[in-house]
RNA sequence: GCCCCCAUCGUCUAGUGGCCUAGGACGUGGCCCUCUCAAGGCCAAAACCGGGAUUCGAAUUCCCGUGGGGGCACCA
């Protein structure tokens, strides 16, 4: 058996980190046990579709890395693959239900509930909502009643006829067994009177013609699959393997949400984390290897992907550890691929200096990429700051100091010939010795007047390097001044 | 309200009856390294929701609580 799993999101939005996940590990589900991946767009619900969203699904997985096998722009025979373009199918099979007993007409109007129901206000009446449809009167129509409606021209739906006692079993591959018993399932709606499929009547018809073998979904759909079940039954389909995956929640317990402010995928890209990081981050959200291995490229994952160590309890989403992986990622980038990407958020000035020197410096130090404008900045132009900077119990050093420290420096900095990390260094080292310094004692100074912030990416001798021979000796001359002025 | 699912350090997790005085990681604290800050190294604090039962022996099995989450739409 070939393993086809599927992804198939609605377009009704950005793709939110529990999309990706879900996303993520049909994919290396399908890599790893050498199946296919298809994306289908289920786009049934004509009023919450938003265009715009449809390339943020392709772009998404794009930058995921996620590539599919199959899908609306990449044809393999079992498409097409938006369920738009599918409404034929979808009447053929409800019409087949219809025939068989499995599905019947409903003429009832919309439930006037739904208004209150979808109010996220308070729940005003609890009792009685979901009512209506599970004993719908329109069971029991007789057909010549039923006709009578039709030639009057009454909008109907077709749902799907649950039995009204015994249960129904499925095995999901991470929760196990599951029964329910039918008097909790509800006739759902099978086919709108717009001529549209629901979602649960519709992922059960293209999973089964698409040959879909395992289903991955979100754990909020396992109390609705015994209906699905029951439609494979009545279709005399197989039943797919199912794998209902842990939600991804806040730390709260509430799960993620756009309107709350919770980051997306593209959000998270933007607030500079690279999309492998987060690929990486997520995967280890409900999975876990085995052993204590936690870094992993996609490609990695592919090989050592496994369904059987899926986890049951829900994870919560910690942006903290995303900024370590992140961190991990950055690290072990090439020193050119990392200059790239740094290169973007480099402030226009900054190429007066050799920014590749600076990417060297700032590699290690960066977690997100977006930290790199404010890490960068005192390269352009020391900001104001007080001498209490130059007061540094651990460097043994005072204003004082400083400026005796400064003072004594510039003319040995004035007639080094190379200027280099490793010439100032040696240059200032024998500076230190000779008076009696500590090695901190001279750097600290130094590194406060060229950068007038408490903590720079690199010392001091790295900084002069960066900026030359020329801005060297007047950043350290406006420290002298500076110091002069307070002290005298 | 009814139904379903879940429950190990703050967080992600390892653990499938004895290897557990419960392991790793993030975060936190300390130390080392060190021209600042990072990175790196070392150390520390930190958990089996509660109660029964089964067993020679339970984090691991079962039951009952409790807590949390999800579902109950002509949304997916």
């Amino acid at each position: 058996m070939t393993v086809r799993t599927r992804f198939a999101p609605s377009p009704t939005g950005y793709m939110h980190i529990g999309n990706l996940r879900t996303a993520l590990f049909a994919y290396l589900a399908a890599r790893r046990y050498g199946g296919k991946f298809i994306l289908r767009i289920e786009d049934t619900d004509q009023e919450r579709n938003v265009p715009e969203s449809l390339a943020a699904i392709y772009s998404g997985l794009a930058l995921a890395g996620l590539e599919y096998d199959e899908g609306p722009d990449k044809d393999g025979g079992y498409g097409p693959y938006t369920q738009s373009k599918r409404l034929s199918i979808y009447q053929a099979h409800a019409e087949q239900l219809l025939v068989t007993g499995a599905a019947f007409r409903c003429f009832c109007k919309k439930e006037a509930t739904n208004l209150e129901d979808s109010e996220p206000g308070e729940p005003a009446d609890a009792d009685g909502a979901a009512e209506p449809s599970r004993r719908d009167p329109c069971r029991l129509l007789t057909n010549g009643e039923i006709e009578t409606k039709i030639n009057a021209g009454e909008p109907f739906v077709i749902r799907q006829r649950i039995p009204d006692s015994g249960s129904t079993t499925f095995e999901d591959r991470v929760y196990g067994t599951i029964t329910i018993d039918n008097v909790q399932l509800d006739d759902q709606v099978l086919l709108k009177s717009d001529g549209f499929p629901t979602y649960n009547f519709a992922n059960v018809v293209d999973d089964h013609l698409m040959g879909i073998t395992h289903v991955m979904r979100g754990q909020e759909y396992l109390s609705s699959t015994p209906k699905y079940n029951l439609l494979y039954e009545a279709f005399g389909w197989p039943i797919p393997i199912y794998v209902h995956l842990p939600l991804i929640v806040k730390l709260d317990g509430s799960k993620l949400s756009k309107r709350l402010g919770d980051p997306s995928f593209e959000d998270l890209v933007m607030m500079g984390y690279l999309p492998e990081a987060i690929v990486n981050y997520i995967a280890l959200l409900g999975w876990s290897p085995g052993d204590d291995q936690e870094l992993f490229s996609l490609a990695e994952l592919t090989q050592v992907f496994s369904i059987d160590r899926i986890n049951k309890a829900s994870a919560i989403f910690s942006l903290e550890k995303l900024t370590w992986i992140n961190g991990e990622h950055i690290r072990a980038l090439s020193i050119d691929e990392f200059h790239t990407l740094a290169e973007k958020y480099y402030p226009d000035e900054l190429v007066k200096y050799n920014t590749f020197k600076i990417s060297e410096l700032m590699q290690v130090r960066t977690e997100k990429l977006t930290d790199i404008p404010q890490m960068v900045d005192f390269f352009t132009a020391v900001p104001e700051y007080d001498v209490d900077m130059y007061q540094h119990d651990k460097s043994k050093c005072t204003p004082e100091i400083s400026l005796e420290v400064l003072k004594a420096v510039t003319p040995i900095l004035n007639e080094l010939s190379d200027w280099d990390n490793d010439s100032l260094y040696g240059a200032l080292q024998l500076f230190a010795k000779a008076h009696g310094y500590k090695i901190g004692t001279v750097m600290w100074p130094i590194r406060t007047a060229l950068s007038g912030v408490p903590a720079t990416p690199g010392g001091a001798t790295a900084l002069a390097e960066i900026l030359g021979k020329a801005e060297t000796l007047a950043r350290i001359d406006a420290g002298i001044k500076k110091l002069e002025h307070v002290l005298n």
